[in-house]
DNA sequence: ATTTCTTTGCAACTCGGTTGCATCCCAAAT
DNA sequence: ATTTGGGATGCAACCGAGTTGCAAAGAAAT
């Protein structure tokens, strides 16, 4: 499970240095997206600012999605395999409003929105509220 | 035009104090959402927090409804007349890249999302990025 | 081995949001 | 008319997430 890390950064041309690799991995761990608060509490010890600059790094090539949903701080999930950020591959996200955990709907694609005339569409971010599977009954 | 301000706020429950009636007005001005800084910077001179808690107010009254559109701050526009902020009535919301406005669309309701077993919907904010109108040359 | 560029870690700073607290205002009670 | 009580306001201080500067450490190139 664990050779192929190197290479996963390899292929979105990011040196994959130990901390690098650290990081990769506390993602593929989780199942709902994390803030940069959360990931800095799941280490031991991490320097915030670097962890920063990580997800920054994975971000712009496109290793990681950033959330914004509507709890202040962004979250990070990481991206699929032939993703590319692109509108058409918008996915919804869920928020618990019990658990507060923000879930990728990864099969579900955000749908086209219908505007007004004179605005144009590049990108959306739909997050949807509710309870969980797990935060249920 | 103005004599309805108070009204208005005591129709929501909200004492019509001096500064609710300006800050009040000062919203109806705006086509865009406005957050809570840019807000402060219409004015000569307020106090962030006696604004801050107006707005507060103002929302847990829904005068005013808040959007996070994904810049790092809560913006706010007015509620329709009748809107109780229930989650049919929720609206798109576009923000456009190059002026950074975030304008309402409130006759652009947001779809009903098409979840996965398990997750129950109880409201969602769709943002929307784009170029707005002004913008288009 | 030396130079050069990148990454890391620490500290410090920014900025929006938020709270504590004293004061002010107004309305109800006396 | 005066007192009294609760909400509203203003100021200052705080908070936390994100962000930047900078120097040390590491890796790569010469």
């Amino acid at each position: 499970m664990e050779p192929k890390i190197e290479e996963k950064l390899l292929l979105k041309n990011i040196k994959p240095t130990p901390m690098r690799q650290l990081v990769y991995r506390m993602l593929t761990q989780e199942e709902t997206a994390l803030s940069l608060s959360e990931l800095e509490s799941k280490f031991d010890k991490v320097d915030k600012a670097t962890l920063y600059r990580t997800l920054k790094t994975f971000e712009a090539h496109q290793l990681i999605h950033s959330i914004d949903d509507g709890s202040g701080s962004i979250r990070y999930a990481l991206c699929d395999e032939d993703c590319t950020c692109r509108p058409e591959q918008l996915h919804l996200h869920f928020v618990c409003k019990i658990c507060q955990k923000t879930y990728c709907l990864k099969e579900k694609p955000i749908p086209q929105p219908d505007l007004l005339d004179g605005f144009t569409y590049e990108s959306a971010n739909f997050i949807v509220k509710g309870v969980c599977p797990s935060c249920q009954k």
